[in-house]
DNA sequence: TTGAAAGCGCTACCAC
DNA sequence: GTGGTAGCGCTTTCAA
């Protein structure tokens, strides 16, 4: 049988309750008291029963405040998916999500959500956003009351968040440029890149996880150029399809930004050329279209849904075992995907 | 607020004892009770709670059955760990695992482990084995005292079972032939295929997969040989060496089954000319090392973790929640892996 | 600062 | 066939 709170209890001398507040950091507790305790729960192999925390606790939920760059943007939709999941199979212990989506990356929005959810009494938080100075002073502070702040997809080192949960962006662009190596061994690797934002720390590890990539399999490629679409469909388009006309001995089209994808292949498909090879990035309902039609020969993508389930399950863990385990940031690893997975 | 069992029971006009009994099918309900309290509880949108569940219960634990050809077969290492960690999350909400593991295929030896997993009274399976007569009969007559069987990686359509989680074997072939096709766009296609068993459904459904694989993408593929290793890594070893060398032409090697692989990368080294695209199957640490080596061009993997712990998770909610929810199976992609994973 | 007791949702046991 | 009751592990009042 598994050692319970009384157990500990009984072996300090002391009521189940003393014992519960100790353990949780209340702040009517003896210094003493909660070293012994702590010790003596450590010694004994004690570990909370969540049920009978989940079910003590009804009516002082565990709310997790989540902010995502989601809207308008259907990469996000299978990160929401997946944070729904973890949703439906802890609310019934007592997880409750309060989610605010914001259009793109602009820090004042970023900012105005992450007041709302404070405001809103969130005792964890689950953030997506960009390292911007006033967001990250806002972090800081709340840090001090607040301690399960955790980052999904993009991570802010300089906060030093509980953990992250994401692609590592360096190695999906290695990843991208050891299947271009094996699709054309033989080949010239003449190499256009498309990305979104330069400012954009993620998209631009991409592009050095690439050329480094060819450089590790020993190939030398000629970068012909490097296409910054400012997540704008018309000018990604524009761009591409002057690099292809200018340039007919490219041989491998690497779109390193899910955002850019569908301008580039509208680039291609205006082209009616011979095609370089096509490597795009993530996977969004637009992908699956221009998988179908040929247009994409691959996706290095990162399963946002896992992304997104992880993320609240581990935060959830975190603040209910008062984080024992659970810590660690959780690395996910890019994935290829081709025309076979959406047949 | 959500509505609980004594919601419902004050809404019938019951006590929360006959409600619990009604919704657990317990024998000693009349008819006409279970259907009205269904039927409330129903209407009521009711679910049950989890915490409280496995709080009560906590004497009477939800004992899960698993049965794996894991003995010497390092890719069920992984099946196993995933199942591990879906007992971590669960074990203080009353989850216990009974793990049988044999080695091999043979059908007497499962159908030891089977019985012995039933005498062990649990209360639930989650079985990888394979269709055979005794083992099918056996497992027909347990359906009518337990309806909580599933299948992981292996499946039984014979024995419907609650659900099944793995991968789609005729998919895994064709994505094989899919990254066939894009690494050899423009040169002949002649292939060898290496698998372990024919006896077994799972390779020969790679098989075909890849053959028709190759036609869907318009390619005149020209098949040198089949070989079957017999899960025997010398005679595996031997046999590509053959046809290896009778063959110069070969410009694709596809191993189909994991077991086969470390016998035909044995092989290809031991022929040090110029070598064929390899596409490996599974990944087991013998994998990766050949990865690192340059052997393996690439592996189409099947998550076994994930597998294992889907699995685990899905059966107990089942037998938690009364089978509302998490029925249908759960087919997992298959997936590429390439030399850059394991960097 | 600590103890005692109630109660979260559910099931098992014992009456009836 | 059904109702009442106790108790699973934990937190949280209210008293001391």
């Amino acid at each position: 049988m598994t050692v319970t709170l009384k157990d500990v209890a009984v072996a300090c001398g002391l009521s189940p309750g003393t014992v519960s507040r100790a353990l949780n950091h209340h702040p009517s507790v003896h210094q003493d008291t909660v070293d012994y305790v702590t010790a003596m729960a450590r010694s004994m192999g004690y570990y909370p029963n969540r049920a009978g925390k989940a079910l003590s606790a009804r009516k002082k939920p565990v709310s997790i405040g989540v902010l995502l760059p989601s809207v308008n943007g259907p990469f996000f939709d299978d990160v929401k998916s997946g944070m729904h999941k973890a949703l439906r199979e802890y609310e019934d212990l007592g997880l409750t999500l309060v989610c605010d989506e914001v259009e793109g990356w602009k820090e004042t929005d970023h900012l105005q959500a992450l007041k709302r959810l404070i405001k809103a009494g969130c005792n964890a938080f689950c953030l997506c956003t960009q390292p911007r100075p006033a967001i990250l002073a806002l972090l800081e502070e709340l840090k001090h009351t607040c301690t399960y702040i955790a980052c999904v997809n993009h991570n802010l080192p300089e906060l030093k968040p509980l953990f992250f949960v994401g692609v590592d962006f360096y190695k999906s662009g290695f990843l991208a440029a050891n299947l271009a190596h094996l699709c054309l061994r033989d080949k010239p690797l003449n190499v256009i890149i498309v990305i979104g934002l330069k400012s954009l720390k993620g998209h631009m590890e991409r592009v050095r996880g690439f050329t480094e990539g060819l450089r590790y399999f020993g190939r030398q490629a000629h970068l012909i150029s490097l296409i910054e679409g400012e997540d704008n469909e018309i000018l990604t388009q524009t761009l591409t399809m002057e690099a292809l006309k200018a340039h007919p001995e490219a041989s491998c089209l690497y779109v390193a930004t899910g955002s850019a994808v569908s301008g580039a292949c509208r680039a291609v498909i205006a082209l009616s050329g011979r095609r370089p090879y096509f490597i795009a990035t993530d996977e969004i309902p637009s992908t699956r279209d221009y998988f179908k039609e040929g247009i994409i020969d691959a996706s290095i993508c990162q399963d946002p849904f896992l992304q997104g389930y992880y993320a609240i399950k581990k935060l959830y863990n975190c603040v209910t075992s008062g984080d024992l385990v659970e810590k660690g940031d959780l690395i996910v690893d890019p994935s290829i995907r081709l025309k076979a997975h959406y047949l």
